[in-house]
DNA sequence: AATTTAGTCAACCGCCGCATA
DNA sequence: ATATGCGGCGGTTGACTAAAT
């Protein structure tokens, strides 16, 4: 089967094999955050991933579902296995729904490499494959906490921003309201000293801002800036649907942020 | 230091059962 | 009743890594 089978490379039906990478796995976190869990056949079409249904679903129940346990099998944890597989033989998805955050393909795995090799062999082999797999086990949690702190610090960001464009929301909201005597100029400048973060990161932002401040009364050119504004890459992930948005609209399509 | 061997695990395949048209 | 598609399951493979020689 997999022996002729390119590896990381794409089949002549389409499909991507091997190894999944950081960007795949993103977009599949993507969809399931949007459509849930199921129609994996519909994950290619909607997602833009070149992965076939079994795929993408393997993929996530073995490795990116959040409720999954890393780190090594614990004792307890193995004498549920071995006591399970005693009374199902290797029924592996009967015995993982016992050990939650477990998957099938995990303690089959585990099964073969310690009580296979057990049943051979009871000598120091499974201490040394202990040890072996401890060390292995102290390298991934430090890439695990890496990568949590890296993910905090995203998130930190993720919010302080979605704070700031609630704020830019409600001040676009105002000036809509306000007295015409306020400056252009002075509304934009209010806007990049409160929310200088926004106007560091995205010079396009704040053009397309400074704009908008600029020609309010333009309500076709206003739809299209609109439009500009919610397709910045960083901000509008999520906010694909917003082809012809409003104002209205862009208010639900924020309110999930704020 | 280079090579071989053994262990681990992610990912694939084929099969099966269920739901639906 | 049946054809089809999808999801789930268990078995297997192969890439990668660490230990042993």
């Amino acid at each position: 089967m997999a022996g002729n089978m390119g590896w990381g490379i794409i089949e002549e039906d389409g499909w991507r094999k091997g190894p999944w990478t950081v960007e795949e796995d993103r977009l599949l976190i993507e969809y399931v955050r949007l459509h849930g869990e199921g129609r994996w056949n519909s994950v290619s079409r909607l997602a833009g991933l070149k992965r076939n249904g079994k795929s993408c679903r393997l993929r996530w129940v073995n490795y990116l579902r959040p409720d999954l346990k890393k780190g090594q099998i614990t004792p307890q944890e193995e004498s549920i296995i071995l006591e399970l597989h005693a009374r199902w033989g290797n029924r592996w998805s009967t015995i993982a729904r016992s050990l939650p955050g477990r998957t099938d393909n995990e303690i089959k795995n585990y099964w073969r490499t310690h009580f296979k090799k057990k049943a051979k062999s009871p000598s120091d082999a499974a201490e040394k494959a202990k040890i072996r797999s401890s060390r292995r086990q102290q390298f991934q949690q430090q890439q695990q906490v890496q990568y949590q702190q890296e993910q905090q610090q995203q998130q930190q960001q993720q919010l302080q921003f979605n704070l700031d464009m609630k704020g830019i929301m409600n001040l676009l909201e105002e000036n809509e309201h306000r007295v015409p005597s306020l400056s252009q100029e002075t509304q934009t400048q209010e806007m990049i000293s409160m929310y200088p973060n926004i106007f560091e990161q995205q010079g396009y932002f704040y053009s397309m801002l400074n704009d908008m401040v600029s020609a309010p009364e333009d309500s076709s050119n206003e739809d299209i800036m609109w439009d500009e504004l919610w397709n910045l890459d960083d901000v509008l992930c999520n906010f694909n649907a917003a082809s012809s948005t409003t104002k209205a609209t862009l208010h639900n399509l924020v309110s999930p942020f704020c």
